[in-house]
DNA sequence: CTGTTAGCGCATTCAA
DNA sequence: TTGAATGCGCTAACAG
């Protein structure tokens, strides 16, 4: 176990006593004589030479990275869409970097600044929130972006978003299955993509069915967050008396759910609890949680693979893949037939 | 909004009329003529230049990123380190890069050869195994390493770690004060070195004060997961019946809790349960789960400011921190009192 | 098959 | 203050 200090195509070179371009030629498994792949095998050994990542990314002009931001890391659903990407992008040679974002859409631009410094090959975007004037400015960028999520209308930037408007209809046809009629929402903010998108969602599933659209069955937490979701769900509990609610996530599912059974409701007999995203919170809840899985796994894979697509071929067409949902009936929800 | 391909240092220089140091030094903010200045600026400008991240690392032979390597991804205390690994060296003006590291001990070799590459500044490692021989190898490492979590005695590297010992025996302690005797221990694997160091932190607290060590009394689960918990609890409470248990994570107490209630068991009132670590899901769980903080949290925060210090000063002494963990207590151990 | 050479884009020396 | 020239470590085009 060699190499205290960095050794260099040049070292490796004079103590093979051949010329750099033989080492680098071997080292990238070019042809060669036998005797010289020996010669700068061993010195490479040696010397425990490794070639250099940066010297080579500027030759190339490609880094191998990939970057990916997110709009909430503490979000579980995002932690398992990194993952997946984490997964796909490694195997096909690249590293991810990850660029935090907060939620001010300054953020956002300034990540695209940093982005046109090249350090990375393409951007996964995530946004909680896209202003209009974003748009252009995604469109504008020299490094390939995909976005996970709604885009501006008009902006053509490979995409891959969620079926929210389908997401919901499927929890709401479930809930009415099991003869639930007073369905509540909880949802996060609505100035978001997702709160929007879902909010939405729940006016045309409650429609399409007759079912009447109350305001007081309507409540916002300020944001996706189990803490914030307490605050909305006694808000939402004060103001009226559902026998079911779908929540925009699953951290705001738990939440409605531990005041619901703090004020005596039990779950799913007297009310009945819907969660979004599928995280693992949802399995692991007691009683856990039916939830509509949005396809945040599919999303994040097939981000990946869209932008690895891109990577690769520049001119291939946009395009914009919408993810179908599908519901994942657990406790929470279904009313119990007879028992004990 | 101008740039559509990429801009050098060249074209600013040309479009100013200046030479391409001029343009170097107006974009560091070296000194310069304010008519240079303002000529560079505006060319920069209309350019939409800048500069390259890959050449400026080449030249300065520091990439301004910091590679975070960690066991278990899924795993919501990890999750929580790594954000604020993220926030502390985001603020240092470094990019975080994720290296995935499955459980196999070759992909942390893999991973140091990949750091020799030079593609970061220096790593941060949470490693669940250490075998032996990686001691050597992470010393011998070109670049700096901050290692969480403990390590091989002997080997000489930035280390912070939890101190298991102590804060087992702070949930033992808790439980012995709310009356529970008897004491069981659902664990992860016991070749991994938090699940080597929770025994032992078991094992020493029981015997400390006095209590019976009973072996039908302990489980390993498979690994520190969820699923792997709820096989593990059924296997404890197949095999015995505590008032009590501490378990190793808080994914292994909620998986306990759920077969436990299953089996119509009550919490705390049957069965007290403890986990470790401190995370949101202990919080979120109804009943919530007292908790022993193994300062996470501040291990991350640590980890990274030793880095950066590192990074600033390679001459540094070499700095082994121990952080103290602490109780949180809710509901699942607290014994009620009296009750309606 | 092998060696020489020219940049990739930048920061920085050294002169002027 | 400013410009010309050098080299970071590597790959690739070109010669030999």
């Amino acid at each position: 176990m060699p190499q205290t200090k960095k050794s260099t195509l040049v070292l490796v070179a004079e103590r093979a006593g051949v010329s750099i371009a033989s080492v680098s030629r071997v080292m990238n498994g070019l042809p060669a004589s036998d005797q010289i792949i020996e010669r700068v095998r061993k010195a490479a050994d040696e010397l425990g030479y490794v070639p250099d990542a940066t010297a080579r990314s500027l030759k190339a002009g490609r880094t191998e990275q990939i970057a990916l931001a997110v709009a909430d890391v503490g979000n579980p659903v995002y932690v398992g869409m990194m993952h997946e990407i984490s997964r796909v992008v490694t195997k096909a040679g690249y590293r991810l970097v990850l660029s935090s974002t907060g939620s001010d859409p300054r953020d956002q631009i300034d990540l695209l600044t940093s982005l046109n410094r090249g350090f990375a090959d393409g951007l996964i975007l995530s946004p909680l929130r896209v202003p209009e004037e974003l748009g252009a400015q995604l469109e504008a960028s020299r490094l390939p972006i995909v976005i996970i999520g709604s885009l501006p209308p008009g902006v053509e930037l490979d995409n891959v978003r969620a079926d929210s408007v389908a997401g919901v209809a499927l929890a709401v046809d479930h809930l009415v299955e099991q003869g639930r009629s007073r369905i509540a929402f909880v949802n996060g903010p609505v100035d978001t993509v997702p709160g929007a998108a879902r909010l939405n969602g729940y006016v045309s599933a409650l429609t399409a069915r007759g079912l009447p659209l109350n305001q007081d069955a309507q409540v916002s937490a300020k944001d996706f967050t189990y803490k914030a979701g307490l605050k909305a769900a006694a808000r939402l509990l004060d103001q009226c008396t559902p026998d079911a609610v779908v929540c925009s996530n699953d951290l705001l599912a738990i939440a409605l759910m531990k005041v619901a059974t703090a004020r005596g409701l039990r779950v799913p007999d007297d009310l009945a609890i819907v969660g979004m995203d599928d995280t693992d919170i949802a399995d692991h809840a007691n009683p856990a949680i039916t939830s509509v899985d949005l396809g945040s796994v599919t999303r994040a894979k097939t981000a990946a693979k869209l932008l690895l697509r891109r990577l690769e071929d520049p001119q291939a067409p946009v395009e914009q893949i919408v993810i179908e949902p599908t519901l994942t009936v657990r406790a929470s929800s279904v009313t119990r037939t007879t028992e004990g």
